[in-house]
DNA sequence: GTCTATAGGTGGATAGAC
DNA sequence: GTCTATCCACCTATAGAC
């Protein structure tokens, strides 16, 4: 499977993504994406004609490779604990790139975003939490977890606590401390463990 | 003890703190404090000339409140759960309030601060998890906690985790939902729970 | 599709009168 | 301490030639 030579708009968002998720969006200018790509100003507008349209267009492909992703977990026939740690394991590679979550960092400027950004972000964290609550639900089921409250609850807590632990680890410049940190949350889920009932439902 | 008159650096203070907590250090201006105190920008400039310097005020007077209401909970006598459970009544009342935690945001923006800002972030995290890591060390001791691994350790990921809910949850406009996932995140340290005692240390 | 040129606005910051 | 006036850099975005 051959990667093809990548077009022009293909490269903006690249380096738009990394720009958004080192600086945030009110922090990069389509001045730093012309200089690095060696173009000027007005050839980005007419590749992505406004902010908010380059900004809606990378929450879209960053969803979308997120869930890509997601779909080789469910595919990749390890059980629910391997599961998880995959799934950790996708907000640890972006951390080893120097890189907040996009959406992350899209979170810290939400009152700023225009509308259609703000509803595209709510969308990646519905996403990321509806396939982790799933998963969570299943492997309980399966009783390879174990876990009080919702399922629902449970995600939306872990997706939370996994941002902010990449948040504070990319600050310290320190990807090892995010790995311990999602250690020690992912180890209140393991069946295995006697971390593993919890207190009282939300 | 009466509050006195505020002064005008400190209510520029005020309204900066405010708006970097929800808008973050890069989406507001100048222009924005002094439409709001009804004075000019260059008033401003008298009495923080440049924008990094009110930064630098805003994080030393958040850190100074931060560590007073740190030894009002030292000194409240309460057992290590009450301690902990206060701690994050502190996050709580910010997020109810529309904002984010100061220094978590200041985190996004860390890569595009000033220089003695991003020392001054930094600190700010170290003493919080300081006295968290204390607070839980002396817990686990008595016994009114039970954990795995190092209390710093600890202390980091809760730090982290209490961010990002209140990332998220700021993000959703809904308060509840840090407060259920801060309740499970402290779930797992209470000795009396079998949550206590969690995976391989860190 | 990419360019030059520019519009129209806002950013942080300064000089100097009062 | 606060004001008016101003500077210059940068921002997003557009018009129109090539």
């Amino acid at each position: 499977m051959l990667t093809a030579a990548p077009d022009t708009a293909s490269q903006i968002l690249d380096i738009a993504e990394r720009l958004v998720q080192t600086r945030g969006f009110n922090a990069f200018s389509y001045a730093d994406i012309a200089a690095e790509l060696h173009v000027t100003k007005a050839s980005l507008h007419y590749h992505f004609p406004t902010k908010a349209e380059l900004g809606r267009h990378l929450i879209d492909r960053y969803r979308t490779a997120f869930v890509a992703a997601l779909d080789r977990i469910d595919r990749s026939g390890g059980d629910s604990n391997a599961k998880l740690r995959a799934y950790v394991q996708i907000y640890a590679e972006v951390l080893d790139d120097g890189r907040m979550c996009l959406c992350g960092m899209l979170a810290a400027d939400y009152v700023t975003l225009p509308p259609t950004m703000k509803e595209a972000v709510r969308g990646f964290f519905d996403a990321n939490e509806a396939w982790l609550a799933e998963t969570l639900r299943s492997g309980r089921k399966k009783k390879e977890l174990a876990f009080a409250g919702s399922p629902v609850a449970a995600a939306q807590a872990l997706v939370g606590a996994l941002e902010g632990a990449m948040l504070v680890a990319r600050m310290h410049a320190n990807p090892a401390r995010f790995r311990s940190a999602s250690r020690r949350l992912l180890a209140a889920y393991a069946a295995g463990s006697r971390a593993s009932r919890a207190a009282a439902p939300a």
